[in-house]
DNA sequence: CAAGTCGGTTCACTATTTGAACCAGTGTTT
DNA sequence: AAACACTGGTTCAAATAGTGAACCGACTTG
């Protein structure tokens, strides 16, 4: 691997639940010798995408990643294009719309219009999304090459809930659904109570590059309103793709 | 530099005004071969800290920048502890107040509190702000070592507006008189009409690691005003830097 | 107090990075 | 339509930058 490979390997050991790690623990989980994993830290540091705690003396995620993500996120265009189509998707159904980017083999929640009810699903940006397990990840998965989509299914898939898909045989029949229909149904896969129609957003190549997703709760929704959801989210999601490759 | 250095630095290369930019440009700015640059940006697009347009074959930031910065900003106590302290300084003052993070030799402007006054000061989250010029630049450099502002002194400074200080004498008196009170003043240093008060808020380890900035119409403030937002902004830094190094 | 951490450093060895020269493709200019 | 000046992308011998075992001193733990 290329010593940038390592470097951003490094950084990507952060998560949610664990931003900051010591040195020793670093170099170990990538792999690292302990001198290379504190050289490639005090590049990164140097450019502020590393900080060092100075008590602990260990290592968090650095500012400079704010700033770039900031940069990013005011021009590509995806949510900003996204944003009123989400919008208008969840007035028209009355539901909580929220809307993700696949990255690094996940996807990431990036914006949310909540249902105007009060009995309504509340989503936070920032939530990361399995691509199993959730209707915009079966939408993703559908939309994936095949090989991509075989290779995750590969892997062994945690349970979310009771209803999770775990087995290979039930998510390839819901990917095949999703192929056929253009959106995808997932009740109370992820989280108990929510029902949810997803709906693969395409880049330019054609490859997905996210999704969006009308989450309702489960006692609100019948095979029928899944259905014109369904129609809906799969009519809001190809607006999007359109806009996104310059097509409208 | 390392060759991780190199890679950040094509990433540092990217701005708000220039999202996209081609293979060649970007070698040369980066002073890089263009052979090199392309091995580094691959090695990023690899971790999707950049992407590629299919269509251009430009390339811009990457969505996993955006993930990394998330995960960040959910456990980097900074904004999550400075915000009610900041929206509080605002409602006491009625004026905006801005809060910033330093990063890559200038501030970075992470949270907004509006003025509920018709006649209001308004400043964009993720604008980016010069270490002079600026009431909370000022009060930047004089909450830092010595070395670090007489290095900054060192560059030619730029003039934003008629009114910006670009002489060093200037600039040392308001550096000295904020190291003195607590707090920094500015008038139309930055933008015409806009008068800002400014206080640094320190980290662990003593060193400044942003600031806090009221920003009024200049016509709404006076001399007493002035010391007295001075006065409440100090008190706020405080309180944000106490709560940063876990003493409140 | 000995054994096992930790963060950090050194330096001979070596593998990764480098860049001039090279494509093929696309507009401009003549 | 030919010559030109770009663009993004590739190759490979030469050289530079990266590597990691062994070493610190400082803590923590049994």
């Amino acid at each position: 691997m290329s010593t940038v490979g390592k470097a951003v390997s490094l950084l990507e050991l952060f998560t949610l639940h664990e931003p900051e790690i010591g040195l020793s623990d670093l170099a170990r989980r990538a792999g690292l010798d302990k001198a290379t994993a504190r050289r490639l830290l005090m590049a990164l540091a140097a450019h502020r995408l590393i900080e060092q705690e100075p008590r602990s003396r260990r290592y968090r995620l650095g500012a400079g990643l704010s700033r770039l993500a900031r940069i990013r996120d005011a021009h590509f265009p995806f949510v900003r294009l996204a944003a009123p189509v989400v919008r208008e998707l969840s007035q028209e159904t009355g539901e909580t719309v929220h809307l993700s980017e696949f990255s690094a083999g996940a996807l990431l929640t990036v914006h949310v219009e909540l249902s105007a009810k009060a009995n309504r699903v509340n989503v936070d940006v920032g939530q990361v999304l399995p691509l199993h397990g959730t209707a915009s990840g079966i939408a993703f998965l559908a939309a994936s090459r095949l090989e991509v989509a075989s290779a995750y299914l590969e892997k062994p898939l945690q349970a979310f809930t009771a209803h999770t898909m775990t087995e290979r045989d039930t998510l390839a029949k819901a990917i095949a659904f999703a192929a056929a229909s253009g959106y995808s149904r997932s009740s109370q896969g992820y989280e108990e109570g929510v029902h949810s129609i997803g709906a693969a957003i395409l880049g330019a190549d054609g490859q997905p590059v996210g999704t969006l997703s009308i989450a309702s709760p489960v006692s609100r929704v019948d095979d029928q309103l899944a259905a014109s959801q369904g129609e809906a989210a799969t009519r809001a999601a190809r607006l999007i793709s359109a806009r996104l490759t310059g097509e409208a």
